[in-house]
DNA sequence: TTTGACTCCGAAAACGATTTCGCTCACCGT
DNA sequence: ACGGTGAGCGAAATCGTTTTCGGAGTCAAA
């Protein structure tokens, strides 16, 4: 097919190793080594004229051989499941996007790994920590009885969680209050005359499905309005469920005048369904996304939301993993942020006919 | 704000090596090595033993000291600039999952590195490099004259490009023919009796838009139509382009009946800008994106696009990235794809009025 | 002059795997 | 009985850092 030059092209880079430096140098290789990690028992004097030689030589550490002695290998592990979202959730790649970023910050890599197979999820996690090419893990998308959690806790591993679980009084956690959110959202669409609001919900597996749920039931109860719980849908998270949710809904209680998406995709398959059933967002039906991603801005309508910031929770789990890592409490890493109403054009009252 | 229990939480989670499962079985440790690897000239008897006491004692072999010693990390490297898109744009996330997923079924795991100073991106693979923390690297979005390639070239880093460029002859890439894909849309499009067919395009760092833009511009000399140089808006491929170009499109060639975007994108952020201005798609308008991201089926109206397969991009270089890592020419992997036409019903005949 | 305290620096031992090289057997042919 | 062959295994070196431990100076106090 292409031009089958068959000579392997393997130029053999040699790497400058802290041995040469100090050869160059005559010194010993310790006193590269402490002059390059700024010890304060070398002179300014012999630290100078290391750095200078190092750079001369482009001498860059090998960080395998330092990870060998130090035992860390300044890498976080963040596993997606292939099978289900991955990275093919808007908030999550964003998300990770921002987690990356955080983590460059404080000088540690991320390592992004596939999982397949689910049922070899644990063992992933086993042998990157058992390898030792990952010092924590960040978990996304907790679920009901994780036992990834469980599996971590009991090894030590230092991990932080997006979203909080069973044991979370007992692990580091960072989460998005998203039961007050739909709460809010509730008293939101109350707010603009709507009486009769659905919820096409998550993945029930998910632990902050619950919640989510809960804040719905809580924000009807405080804006007067019966709990009907045929008026939850359950779903996924994907747009796929959005519109299948809708689509139920329509047959099943055709007086429902707005709607609470689990999340934005599913807000977004649920208009998508609406449009194709000959319904207006919002005259004839309000829909309401949650998470805030890019995308739902540039929606049809744009979408109104429950936004919280992926490069706040990024930045935060990066601080928190590290220390962790240096030995921190999980208990003193928990934080809780809220999510905030951004009202776009998918919401409104509905129009009188 | 959380409960303050000091007690830094460090266990020291002892990880079995190799001399203690040699030790346990009174064999040498090159003896496990070798069991362990499988090597012909040790006798399945003692392999048996050796698999079984590893097992028993749980040991995982550290991989930073395989590292040391083999000289390979088993990682691959992708960077992903924060600043302008990362892991924003769908695409580009769909296929850091795929790629992912792929790499894991070679035993190879992607290390996500997010730059935040394009200034230090190049340093940044360096370092990544010299540290041996990476056998190689994929480049997302190949820009023309791409110093990445001319740096990594040099040294004899193994990489992959996903997209072509100047010096495309003589490093690994995989790209889809995006000029044959714009050249067939209009084609398409103009098929539908479009005869004023604009395009949004990308941004012209990218190796890729001068192509796509060359697609287009065959495309309508092929149909018959004429070629008009105010009808290509400049873009970045982001939604908020997208809106932009239409704006300008509306603005100042208000008899345009179609319009194709450089990704789809930028497709969604025309059609969005559309719907505010009252244009109905694809009655009025027909847009047409690029990519055949997920999320472009449940947009409103589903999206029309240049379909690719981003599971398919991963795996061929995955495949391609084992090959190199491994010696061979890179003249030897190159691939092309071709794209496909997924009507869907943000394109058809303007509606006579 | 000796002692002690300090400052700088280096030899050697980690870290935990793999590889090189050679040793010990058993077995075979003559 | 003896050299040759090959199978199976182990001692030690190796990868490139960091750490431990202590040695050599210098200088001030006694």
């Amino acid at each position: 097919m292409q031009s089958r030059t068959a000579e392997t092209h393997k130029v053999p880079v040699k790497r400058a190793t802290l041995a040469e430096v100090a050869e160059a140098l005559g010194v010993g290789k310790p006193t590269v080594s402490r002059a390059l990690n700024d010890y304060p028992d070398i002179s300014e004097e012999t630290k100078r004229r290391v750095r200078e030689m190092a750079n001369k030589l482009g001498y860059v550490g090998s960080s395998r051989a330092r990870q060998l002695q130090k035992g860390a290998a300044d890498t976080i592990g963040l596993l997606v499941t292939a099978a289900s979202e991955g990275l093919q959730s808007a908030y999550q790649s964003e998300f990770t996007g921002a987690l990356a970023a955080a983590l460059d910050g404080h000088g540690l890599d991320l390592l992004l790994h596939a999982v397949q197979d689910p049922a070899a999820e644990i063992d992933t996690y086993n042998r990157l920590w058992q390898q030792g090419k990952v010092d924590g893990f960040v978990l996304m998308r907790t679920r009901i009885r994780d036992e990834r959690i469980g599996f971590l806790m009991e090894r030590g591993v230092p991990f932080v969680t997006q979203g909080r679980s069973d044991l979370a009084d007992r692990h580091a956690w960072i989460d998005i209050d998203s039961e007050e959110a739909f709460a809010e959202a509730i008293g939101f669409l109350a707010g603009q005359g709507h009486r009769r609001i659905a919820m096409i919900s998550g993945d029930p597996d998910i632990y902050s499905t619950a919640l989510r749920e809960e804040g719905y039931r809580a924000g009807l109860e405080c804006a007067g309005l019966p709990f009907d719980p045929s008026l939850i849908v359950p779903g996924d998270f994907s747009a796929a469920c959005g519109r299948l949710g809708l689509k139920q809904l329509v047959d099943s209680a055709s007086d429902v005048t707005a709607i609470v998406c689990a999340n934005d995709a599913t807000a977004m398959g649920a208009i998508s369904q609406a449009h194709e059933l000959g319904l207006s967002v919002p005259e004839q039906l309000s829909v309401m996304g949650y998470d805030g991603v890019r995308m739902a801005e540039m929606f049809s309508p744009p979408l109104t939301t429950l936004s919280h910031s992926a490069a706040e929770s990024g930045e935060r789990i990066a601080s928190m993993i590290v220390g962790l890592v240096g030995g921190d409490a999980p208990a003193n890493h928990q934080i809780l942020l809220p999510a905030q109403i951004i009202e776009r054009r998918s919401t409104g009252p509905t129009a009188k006919e």
